[in-house]
DNA sequence: TGCAAAATAGTACGATCGTTCGTTTTAATT
DNA sequence: AATTAAAACGAACGATCGTACTATTTTGCA
């Protein structure tokens, strides 16, 4: 997955190496960069506003502004700053995991958990795929470029479970990625958008019974899973 | 599925039962939902502007506003508009081939259609979900309801193949609609968004292998298909 | 402490938005 | 052809948007 997703803009003063504050400037970057990521999880990246999140931090619209320059830096700032947290909640922790099916199963699980139970934030590299669908532009750009990274880790993991043996030999590892990618999306439209109880559930059985298709025998993990 | 789609005004006087012109205003009532569903399905539900579907239309921008009161009403007729349409062209004729299996292949196969192949419309459904999942109002709420409407219809047509015999008796419909939905979700995702080729085809591979899951054995279809 | 640079504020701009209202044009009916 | 209602227009409103400028404040370092 290690694409460097904040390029901070190296400091142009030698910073004297001090473990003290991140010159004031970068702080409250971070602090708008924060609020932003809250608004975008709910309004989405095109109902982003400088004006709403000058007054949620209590700032000026233009003291917002020139901290990134232009709205759609600031755009793609939040999906960078959305990416490199979906590194450190699922990516990392999961990539921790023995190879093979145990760590696919956890880059499932917890793809699954940031979906839908933090309800905190919606998932923008899903709200941001429709939005963007149809808008060429580097924000579009940006955004295909941190899914696509993170479909690749995906595969990654998949290709892995055939070398360990634990899924047949004639899987084919973008067919089960799609059909992961859809469960994950099912979910997210039932939970957020119908609130059925119920789809976390749902969403868990599809992965036993797709990952079930290309289950080698005599594997470890338990076989055959129910059906239905 | 049978949901009125579109409540006509009915017409104040007693309209000399004609089956001439429709009194006009609805005929450009007609034009401007036209060119707001080509609207809606690239730039969103959230991005239909009356300014500019009045110059889409060439019409005034109180001359459009005047047909649908608010913005809000607009929203709701193009639902509305899209639900009708793709009753016509995805429901209808898939309802007409004979139940179990073959319904159900035909109005998934339609659907996907409707989503991948038809470029000029995004699916209004799929858009809509994302865009309204965190707005309450009477928009999510007429949204909501043509989905649920969508859905029950894939149900109705699982359960029918069951009864029929050709999916096990201990199939559970929803789990099977929940991954077909996905399959849907992400053929859009993967088509529109990320522009990769053969989307398609693995939403039609993902039908066959997740139906497979419970075909039951022995019926006219053939069973077991490719396990990857 | 003083000074330069960085960070923030303030103000104004042009555009676009949905909506209102009064007028004028067009269509439907007698 | 005359009358009445429906439909479309035109102009203006208040709001919000992103952005460009210039001033002011705050910060970091000698």
């Amino acid at each position: 997955m290690p694409v460097d997703p904040n390029p901070e803009p190296a400091p142009r003063r030698p910073s004297r190496g001090g473990l003290r504050s991140l010159h004031k400037g970068q702080q409250t970057r971070a602090v708008i960069l924060d609020a932003a990521l809250g608004q975008a999880s709910h309004r989405g990246l095109e109902g982003l506003s400088i004006g709403a999140l000058a007054e949620q931090t209590r700032m000026s619209k233009s003291g917002v502004f020139a901290h990134f320059g232009s709205r759609e830096e600031l755009q793609i700032a939040v999906i960078r700053e959305y990416h490199a947290r979906f590194e450190e909640e699922v990516f990392y922790p999961a990539v921790r995991e023995t190879r093979g099916l145990p760590r696919l199963r956890a880059l499932f699980e917890r793809w699954l958990h940031r979906v839908s139970v933090e309800v905190d934030s919606g998932c923008i590299y899903i709200s941001g795929a429709v939005e963007f669908d149809d808008r060429p532009g580097p924000v579009r750009d940006a955004l295909a470029a941190m899914v696509r990274d993170w479909h690749s880790a995906l595969e990654r993991a998949i290709r892995l479970s055939v070398d360990e043996g634990q899924l047949r030999s004639d899987t084919d590892p973008l067919q089960l990625l799609f059909e992961l990618h859809g469960l994950i999306l099912a979910l997210h439209h039932d939970a957020r958008f119908l609130r059925l109880p119920g789809a976390v559930d749902r969403a868990r059985r599809g992965f036993e019974r797709v990952v079930g298709l290309s289950l080698a025998t005599g594997s470890g993990e338990h076989v055959a899973p129910a059906r239905t």
